[in-house]
RNA sequence: GGCGACGUGGCCAAGUGGUAAGGCAGGGGCCUGCAAAGCCUUUAUCGGCGGUUCGAUUCCGCCCGUCGCCUCCA
């Protein structure tokens, strides 16, 4: 069975196919680095790891992931400026984005998210000049108008001879009457217009930029970074653009009526979102209450496996929502894991018929809820215990999650206590035995009894 | 107002036109000096009302409820 993959743009699941034999080109939008990223976001890179990783060791393509960084934009040089007052336009920005930018990668570190399974994590301020060129190239087609020193794309135009709303529909005259005024931003003659290059603002970081004679100092809009760090670094179209649900619109749907204006190219044969993570059933908003960032969970004792776990055993197109419950299900649930194949041992039956079912579940757009009960079963019956074992390696390297026991060495010190209590145990002086035990716990060490010995146990292994 | 998603046992969550996987929690039992782990066992008619059908949780319509997008957002 192949691997189908539910596409935005189609709103079905499509039997995925490489542009190029055997090779996957992803790219996935990254984060805006004004601030550490929220579980939310989180949620969305998780997802986009956990689809590479299908692809590359499920389906053993050969794959070329990129996510880029979005470090200048209105929040970032808002925010930047307030941060380092006293520096140039632009070196606050770039002082303040390194910084969130370090804070985004240690996040994806502790959650299991390889910086080395990127081949590019390309900064926007890196590629402006392609910015400019797919600007200069939808203009002369033109796509696109210059109004007070920002250049804007002309939907109205572009939707003249080309479909706006490939990802949903669209109704441009209801859009017009929703959308509010936006009094303080820069006047567009159709609301649906988007900037393509936004003309500077006083005390703003810029860039030269010399447009059908008319020089534009500015910085690049939004929706065209992603359209020129993609184009360049995978080339389009590629295969697979992920992102989180409410990137569908406006974001990119720009993208690809940039591509298409400009070089009348597709962006992506695939479009993937990731639904949102809810926090204890609502949106997670700073107003609620309800905003985590990594380091509080970590800080509540969470440990980043676990919500990875719970990210990942559920599935991805569907709401997840955070609460304490959840957490401790997902918990419990990764441990009960650990355990059953910590105790595993003889077993007669192949796992072969068990490995068809999760693959097939896995290949049926990612079916991670079916996968893992799939696992559960592989732990319950009479199956070889070097295959089960063997299968759930390979499923640590789907997941990012450790499942087998860690080959850790128990110190010394540790062993003479068990050693002790096994001894006081026997000796029937069970109140000795029981403080050397709680003793072993202090240090982080379970002991656990077996029907006529004992085993030493890290805690949370 | 426009577009869309969802509503399955205490909780989480699959799934199919022919009476519902799996996990967590709970109850009972076994094992055990105790504990932990483990093992066995136990709990649903699928939001409501109609329709199509021999038969619907699964298809259609309406209603109710939750959530989202349409404006920055993973």
């Amino acid at each position: 069975m192949s691997l189908y993959i539910y596409n935005t743009s189609s709103k079905d699941k499509e039997e995925f196919k490489p542009i190029d034999n055997n090779e996957v080109k992803i790219y996935s939008c990254g984060p805006t680095v004004y601030n550490v990223p929220h579980i939310g976001n989180l949620r969305a890179f998780v997802f986009a790891d956990s689809l590479y990783r299908w692809l590359k060791y499920g389906e053993k393509y050969e794959t070329k992931w990129v996510m880029n960084i979005t470090d200048v934009d209105d929040k970032t040089i808002r925010d930047s400026q307030k941060e380092y007052p006293e520096l140039s336009a632009e070196e606050a920005l770039k002082k303040f984005t390194r910084k969130y930018e370090d804070a985004f990668f240690a996040d994806l570190e502790k959650i299991n998210i390889k910086k080395d399974s990127f081949i590019e994590n390309p900064r926007a301020t890196e590629y402006i000049k392609a910015m400019q060129d797919l600007t200069k190239d939808i203009y002369e087609q033109g796509f696109a108008k210059i109004v007070d020193g920002s250049v804007f794309f002309d939907v109205k135009k572009y939707t003249e001879s080309n479909k706006y709303g490939v990802l949903l529909n669209l109704n441009l005259d209801n859009l017009k009457s929703g959308t509010r005024t936006l009094a303080d931003e820069i006047e567009k003659e159709n609301v649906q217009d988007f900037a393509l290059w936004k003309g500077k603002k006083e005390g703003e970081p810029c860039w030269d930029f010399e447009l059908d004679g008319q020089s534009l100092p500015g910085r690049p809009g939004w929706h065209i970074e992603c359209s020129a760090m993609s184009s360049v670094l995978l080339g389009l179209p590629f295969d697979i653009h992920t992102g989180g649900i409410d990137l569908v619109f406006p974001h990119h749907e720009n993208e690809i009526a940039q591509a298409q204006a400009g070089w009348n190219k597709k962006t992506a044969n695939f479009w993937v979102h990731n639904e949102h993570l809810m926090v204890e059933g609502k949106k997670m908003s700073k107003s609620l209450g309800n905003f985590y960032v990594l380091q509080d969970l970590i800080d509540k004792g969470v440990d980043p496996e676990v919500i990875r776990f719970f990210f990942i055993s559920n599935h991805y197109r569907a709401k997840i929502n955070l609460s304490e419950d959840s957490l401790q299900n997902a918990e419990n649930t990764l441990q009960k894991i650990r355990n059953q194949l910590a105790i595993k041992e003889g077993g007669s039956m192949s796992t072969e018929e068990k490995k068809q079912e999760f693959y097939q579940a896995m290949q049926d757009d990612l079916n991670t809820p079916v996968a893992f009960s799939v696992l559960f079963e592989l732990l319950k019956g009479d199956y070889k215990k070097d295959e089960v074992e063997d299968f759930f390696k390979f499923a640590e390297k789907v997941f990012g999650v450790r499942f087998l026991p860690k080959n850790e060495q128990i110190p010394e010190k540790i062993q003479k206590i068990a050693q002790d209590r096994w001894q006081a145990k026997k000796d029937k002086n069970f109140e000795l035995a029981d403080d050397l035990r709680k003793k072993a716990l202090e240090e982080g060490y379970e002991i656990r009894d077996t029907a006529d010995s004992y085993e030493i146990l890290p805690l949370k292994q």
